[in-house]
DNA sequence: ATTATCTTTTAGGTATACCAAAATTAATAA
DNA sequence: TTATTAATTTTGGTATACCTAAAAGATAAT
């Protein structure tokens, strides 16, 4: 299997069963990987040789010890350079994950551990996303989600799960960056529409968004 | 064709024309490609139809105006990576190369010319080999093989045309790095060995070496 | 001009990474 | 519990990028 392959596999297999439980299944797997899940199959068969996952059919997939190193080597190389990228080079962080799903395949610790060195070992990405250190390890944080805020408290954005230009874009338009701070001035009972309150204006948001955005109490 | 196989294969048939003549023969980039001259058959063919080579059957190959321009712009992303890694983050010139021919594959015009500007948009990269600006052209110069220097003569080391990591490290060592300046000795008459003397030291170098190191008369 | 040698091409074949369609298995609803 | 639906796997197939060995073509030496 060639190594980006199997790379590609861990890292959403990784981002999957971190999210949610343990266990991956196949379709959520073959919709991320844009590939069939016939495909899928195939893959996983093969990374269950190769030792990276626990593959049961019919069932679901976990990673094992090994697999769950190289994934997190992964994960770690691509927040590093979507960290690099936006601090140091000047990129927006609507367009860092795009760059970073190439160079996170480029395997040199040297480089690695040189950029975040630089970047004074930073512990989150431009998405608020943990950066683990280089022994795997990754720092844990309780945040909820903005869609589980309740009317009148503050809070402060954290996070985002979703790196799609269209809704990063829509965030900073109303200086929602990582760091602001929220007021949850009214939750619509029809919808889940939030209004909330930042750098003093109103803004909406649909419950869709709001899942999306992960947020500390204040 | 796979887009990084079409890079590798342009990059190549290009440092191999600038060299030599006009037109790369397929044992020359079997070997440079590390694949056997069967498979460079198949290549070329497709390079043809995709129109970025005229490959004549039996007789050799060149770059269209197209197969130019792209070899051209993998040329000048490998060189900035090697340049930024050298320059920006503290990688020796021996290092380089081997991280670039994976970084020279990542296409995002932004990137590089942000790198290029960060370095001030240099014209030669840490093996002085000359950088394509971003449209293309490059900066000619006159300079000359070490091998063809004559005795008595003073030159100023420009460039290599090996980046082994042992022919690198063995320059280095007698502190034979670019821009260093070389006082020619003498020649041995058996064997072209050159003896010539860089920072009051005498070095000398068979004419293996010399074949690889590019001065400037000074 | 003919042979010997070296280079290139063709023929036939492997491994990887995909796919669509059919068959199987699991989950859910009646 | 039995249909119905949904997810997964199997089957048979494609495209890419390589390979070795044999055939054909070009070059050089006598
Ligand atoms: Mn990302
Ligand atoms: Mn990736
Ligand atoms: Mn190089
Ligand atoms: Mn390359």
């Amino acid at each position: 299997m060639r190594q980006e392959t199997v790379e590609n596999y861990l890292k959403t297999i990784y981002n999957l069963s971190s999210n949610n439980s343990a266990v991956v299944v196949n379709q959520q797997l073959a919709n991320k990987l844009s590939i069939s899940p016939a495909s899928v199959t195939e893959g996983l068969r093969k990374l269950h040789e190769l030792k990276y996952v626990v593959y049961e059919k019919s069932y679901g997939t976990r990673l094992t010890t090994a697999g769950a190193k190289l994934a997190l080597s992964i994960v770690r190389r691509h927040r590093i350079w979507e960290t690099y990228l936006a601090k140091e080079l000047g990129f927006g962080w609507d367009e860092v994950h795009e760059i970073a799903e190439e160079l996170e395949h480029i395997k040199n610790d040297k480089l690695i551990n040189k950029l975040s060195t630089i970047l004074g070992n930073p512990m989150f990405d431009p998405h608020g996303d943990p950066i683990p250190d280089a022994k795997g390890k990754i720092k844990k944080s309780n945040f909820i989600k903005l869609s589980e805020a309740k009317t009148k408290s503050n809070y402060k954005l954290m996070g985002v799960t979703d790196h799609s230009v269209a809704f990063l874009k829509f965030l900073e338009k109303h200086q929602l960056i990582i760091g602001a701070n929220i007021e949850v001035k009214g939750i619509e009972e029809f919808d889940n529409t939030i209004v909330l309150i930042c750098n003093k204006k109103e803004v909406t948001i649909s419950s869709k968004a709001a899942e999306c955005m992960i947020v500390e109490t204040v």
